[in-house]
DNA sequence: GGTAAGCCTGTACCTGGGTACCGGATGCAA
DNA sequence: TTGCATCCGGTACCCAGGTACAGGCTTACC
């Protein structure tokens, strides 16, 4: 373990708050990495790559808790868990795709009938009152 | 004013908890209702309406910040301002759905690479040291 | 060895949109 | 008039993913 770094290093490297460390740690997403004689945290190198790695995972929708467990099984075996999972999380994008799209459908009907107040619409053939769109199934 | 309705009725009717009637006063969407004798809540019947219209403008994507002030803006007067809002609504909309494209395409990457590790992953041309996707620009 | 920068723990706070609980007061019907 | 359902205000809590601050210790450099 040679150049070890220290918790505002990593924190600077990977591009995150120091608190973010400490945080990482309680939830899991980082081991408890070894201590000075004064008891400051001391990071094995890579440690930067691995926040890269969570950042990245985050960015692809996976909660912290997610994280923290595909990490954790990866870690010690290899598992079909992130292919998986990365369906599921295709199928939640591919809804919540449709639900946006949905959305902007009726937010352009309300542009395009010149829409000019919630309540007391004076637009001709307003689509507001039939604005009711369905909410979204819940996909938990 | 006839057939003023109680706090519980509101609720019921419009399909949400009687705190959150409390709370969107304290937001301003809803005026302070008449009180009874005795200090409970008396509400107009087109509450119930009301409320339809916020949690549908609430299904556009609009903040209850927005949506109070859309509501307390068309009150008063026709203006163009929802439309406008609803165009930049689309924008954002429009935003987010790349956005979320973007993370559909690396995601189904994942798949079709049979990637079993974030971090020791044994797949051959493992896409995952790739899929450092760029942040989001930030709408606000 | 002095001193400034950095790090420690613990706790509180932030956003947004609500929800829950408490002790006490009201409303309404029999 | 009694009894139960409902409502009152105030405060605290929930979710996720952090961020901030206070008061005290450590490390690094001159």
């Amino acid at each position: 373990m040679r150049a070890a770094l220290r918790t505002g290093e990593v924190a600077a490297l990977a591009g995150v708050n120091i608190q973010t460390l400490r945080y990482y740690e309680r939830r899991g997403l980082l081991t408890e990495p070894i201590r000075s004689t004064g008891g400051h945290r001391l990071y094995p190198p890579d440690t930067v790559a691995l926040l890269t790695v969570i950042k990245a995972a985050q960015r692809l929708g996976f909660t912290l808790d997610e994280v923290a467990d595909l990490l954790d099984t990866g870690r010690r075996h290899p598992t079909p868990d992130l292919r998986r999972r990365a369906i599921d999380k295709i199928a939640e994008i591919d809804a919540r795709i449709a639900d946006l799209t949905a959305i902007r459908h009726t937010l352009t009907e309300v542009v395009e009938a010149h829409c000019d107040s919630l309540t007391n619409c004076t637009c001709p053939d307003c689509p507001l009152p039939f604005a009711t769109l369905a909410v979204p199934a819940d996909p938990a």
